[in-house]
Formats: structure tokens, C-alpha cells, sequence
DNA sequence: GACATCACATTGTCCTGACATGTGGGGTTT
DNA sequence: AAACCCCACATGTCAGGACAATGTGATGTC
């Protein structure tokens, strides 16, 4: 299936375990702005995802394929290193690199909750229950790193699809960072919102548990009393280092699980 | 699209950017085998968690630290790189590159249970309830992409912390993988059996819910009937792509909760 | 005083070139 | 035939330079 005859190396030396690669039409474009070594590390996912590039196939190695494309060697090497950081190729030394075999996704972006059903084509619709600001508590205080007491801007929300409630969040921000309409908050997410207004997300502190459900907490979710749910508190910093946001989310279990990838970092 | 520019970028000042270029005695050995970029990669790791590089000062420039070390410009931006990709640092063009002010853990491992609770001192134990070769089941074959009925090694074990039961674990291996001695099963984590017996392991797809405990797995786990549980399916992958592993877990939603960090790829 | 402009500092991108190190195949020796 | 050695090959590491893009702050103009 992945042994074609080898043209190009000219049959010197050694007949070559598994040349892949030969004759993808891959080519940069050097009047464009994006960056050479992202194009074509695009181009390399692209042929990858579409199957252009078999699984467990060799790529070819790095200085003929930098020669071929016009480019020097770091620029092809940094291509490569980017999609090796996704988990889509892994490097030999003495072998070469070959394109990973397993169905890999993305592995485990800060999504927002809504952009996730949203990619599910599952139709997210959201009820601000409450958004308004009120003076910090010790354990929001902590959490976003400023005073106790200090105003923070609270929001209540119940997400749903299909006309069920799927889970019930509640996030603190700092007060002055945001101005939350609440009917924008009804037509897209939290983070969409922040990253909108300047904000940089950059990381997050993420911890999920679970429960069994109140009587209040089931009648909010329809679920009865002593169902599983499923619980997540998270902060998110900005790139400055700043916490901007606490959340503590309830999720019902019987219709929701967290889902994600991990890769090794060696 | 996520991002658009709103011009709402707030006047709201920032902490000064302390121009704060400390420095100290970071020196890389040349006759050592550890690659430089690496030694000053844990040069400045070390400085940045033992808090010698203020959070949010400014790193200095760098040509400057390149030429003060006595290494090329590309060598020191690899260190760096590398700090910036797990969290530690961020990169501004024009500004500088600044030590990140929160408290970045690490940005979740593939991380085995057993050693999880070893780092927070729990000292765990593990009671091997059964280790014994069967065919698999459509589901085990699912995950482990393999024929269905082929031989699969299962494991259930039970991880206890200070004598309590903390987590029942079910895994299936591709039989010939590994012979696994329940002895050091109860000594050590599977990950780390797999790892020393050769096994890279490469990724790992998780799922994560929650559900109430039966009768019996309440008695196993000393919870009442009813209790909420913590219940995680992970198949994870070496670097060939191939599976291989896929476990079952369950845990004592009162006793255990997921905790890990994330960080916002750009 | 407000605003546009320019110089400067700093990272981002890209190049050429060199040597080191681990892998695996083929030839040689035992 | 089996064991060993050697060498080509691929990636890993490192150097040094050049120019581009961008945020900051000072300068100048209206």
C-alpha cells in the first residue's frame, strides 16, 4: 500500500524503508504576510488531515524538503516542530518523521461550554438568571486574587439545548474589567465576550468533581433530588497574570461529561 | 471567528512593567552533555520558581543575555521558547519577555493516579483485585482497536490512601504487551510499569462524569447506596499511534477531584 | 493641550553554515 | 552463519547575521 517505487533518490545506497511524501505540491507563497514556516506548517496538517499523507509514513527528511520548497532548514524544522507541539508528528532521530496514527483532536483548548455545543451542532441557548455586581466574598476574593469586599460583577446563567437545562453557571469578574450586557450574554459565550473587549485569555486553574443534587439544585436542572451532577470550579488569567474570572459550574451528569485529549510533553 | 478588534480597550492601568533586569550568575557548562538551551532553560525555571526573577519583571533583552552567556541569539530564544510553551513566560513584541505572575502548576500530565497522590504525600496503596487474560469485549476491542474476542490482559485494582479506599481501577492491554506482575502492581503505578518496559506513551483521550454508586460499588468503596461518584474512561497511546491502554476508573466523588491547568495555545 | 509623527527597543522571521548524535544497513570478520 | 564494525542518513544542537513588524515614549505640530 505504501511502497511505490522510489524515483528520486536515484537508488544509491540503500532502498529505502518507506519514502513518503515525494510529490505533495506543496509551495509558500513569499509576498504573503503569514509567515513562511506556518504555511506551510498548514499545508502539512492539511495534507495530513485529509489523508494526503498516510498515517505511520515517513515525511521525507527535513534538508531535501527544505530544498525543494525554497526554503532553509530552520524555517521547515520550525514548520514541523509546530505540528509535532500538536501531537500530529513525532521525530526520530536516525528514522526521520512520520505522521502519528491515531485519531487525534484538539487537545483540550479553554473552551467555553457554549462554543462546545455549539460545535456539536447542539443549538445553545442561555438564560441569565442574574448579573449584577455585589461585594466579594472571602472565597471570590481568594480565588481572584484582589480584597474581600471588593465589587465584583456576578452572573447567573442556565445553559440549555433543545429547551433542557444542561447545566447552571456562576461567574465572578473583577467589576471594572467588563461591562456584561445581558442580552449579549444570551447570544454567545462568556469568553467570547472577554476575548472581544481586549482580553487575552492565557490560562486557567481547572478542578472537577462531583455531587448529588439538592432539592433546589434539581428542581433548577430537572432533575431529582440525589441525582449525580457533575461539578467545575475554574479561574482564568489573563496574559498579564491577572485572574479575571472565577466560575463554579454545575453540570448534569446524565447529559454531560468533559471530554479531552493529553499529550505528553517530553 | 473569534476575535474581532473592539476599540474598548480600557484606559485601566496596568502594574508597571518594572524595567527589572536582574542580573544573575546564570552560566551554562560547555563540556556537559545536557544541550545549552536546556541548561538555561532550568537555569531560569529554577530562578522563576524560587522567585529570584520577579513575577511580572521583564527578562532584558535577548541579544543582551545571549552575549552575556556567551551563546547565539537562536540558542537562548530555544530556552526561552521553551518556558513560553509550558506557561512560565510571555513574549511581547516590541516590550520584552516578562515572567507570567500566577501560580502555573503543571499544565496537566498524563499523570498516573499512583503518582499523583505520592506527590501530595498520601501515600497510596494499590490491591490487586484481579490480573488475568480474557478475550475482549466489543467496547475493550472499540477502544483498543483490535479484533473483537482477541486476548486482552484486565486489571482491577483498588487504590487506597491511608487505608481507606480512594479509587476502583479496571484496564485492558493488548495481551502480549507486557506481563504485568501483580506484585509490582501493588508496588507502583501502571504508567510507570509501561514506560520502564519501553513504552513511550505518546497521548491519551479522557472522558470525565459523574453517577450514583449501586449497592456494590458503594460496599467496595465504603459509600453509601446513592453516593455520587467520579467516573473517568481514558484510552491512552505510545507514539506509533498504536492503543494501549483503556481503563475504567471510578473514584469517591467525597474524596477525590480532578485538578490540572490549562493553557491557551495562540 | 491634543494629536500626529518619528526614533528606538525588542521580539519575530528567515537565512547560511557547521558539527554532534543516534539508527540501521551492509560488509567484514570470526 | 553469527557477531562485529563501519558508514550513510536523519534529526539535534549551535553559531552569527540580516531585516521586518510592533509597542513605547519622546518629539514636534496644530
Amino acid at each position: 500500500m505504501s511502497d511505490f517505487p522510489v524515483s528520486f533518490t536515484g537508488g544509491y545506497s540503500r532502498p529505502v524503508p518507506k519514502p513518503e511524501s515525494a510529490s505533495l505540491d506543496f509551495a509558500v507563497d513569499r509576498s504573503s504576510p503569514v509567515p513562511l514556516y506556518y504555511q506551510l506548517a498548514q499545508q502539512l496538517e492539511s495534507a495530513i488531515e485529509h489523508g494526503r499523507l498516510a498515517p505511520g509514513s515517513l515525511l521525507g527528511n527535513e534538508i531535501e524538503l527544505a530544498g525543494r520548497l525554497g526554503l532553509s532548514r530552520p524555517t521547515v524544522r520550525q514548520a514541523i516542530q509546530s505540528l509535532v507541539d500538536k501531537g500530529l508528528l513525532v521525530r526520530r532521530r536516525g528514522i526521520g518523521t512520520q505522521v502519528v496514527h491515531s485519531q487525534v483532536k484538539r487537545p483540550l483548548e479553554l473552551s467555553s461550554l457554549y462554543d462546545d455545543l455549539q460545535a456539536a451542532g447542539q443549538s445553545p441557548a442561555t438564560r441569565v438568571l442574574r448579573n449584577e455586581t455585589e461585594p466579594a466574598s472571602a472565597e471570590v476574593a481568594a480565588a481572584l486574587g484582589i480584597a474581600e469586599g471588593s465589587e465584583v460583577q456576578v452572573i447567573e446563567r442556565l445553559r440549555l439545548t433543545h429547551g433542557e437545562p444542561m447545566a447552571y453557571l456562576c461567574n465572578y469578574l473583577p467589576a471594572e474589567l467588563l461591562d456584561l450586557d445581558s442580552a449579549r450574554l444570551e447570544e454567545t459565550g462568556l469568553y467570547r465576550l472577554m476575548r472581544g473587549a481586549g482580553i487575552t485569555l492565557h490560562s486557567a486553574r481547572q478542578a472537577v468533581g462531583a455531587r448529588t443534587a439538592t432539592a433546589e439544585e434539581g428542581e433548577q436542572l430537572m432533575e431529582p433530588e440525589g441525582a449525580a451532577l457533575l461539578t467545575m470550579q475554574r479561574t482564568t488569567y489573563d496574559d498579564t497574570g491577572r485572574a479575571v474570572e472565577y466560575g463554579t459550574h454545575i453540570y448534569r451528569a446524565s447529559r454531560y461529561a468533559f471530554e479531552f485529549q493529553l499529550l505528553v510533553r517530553p
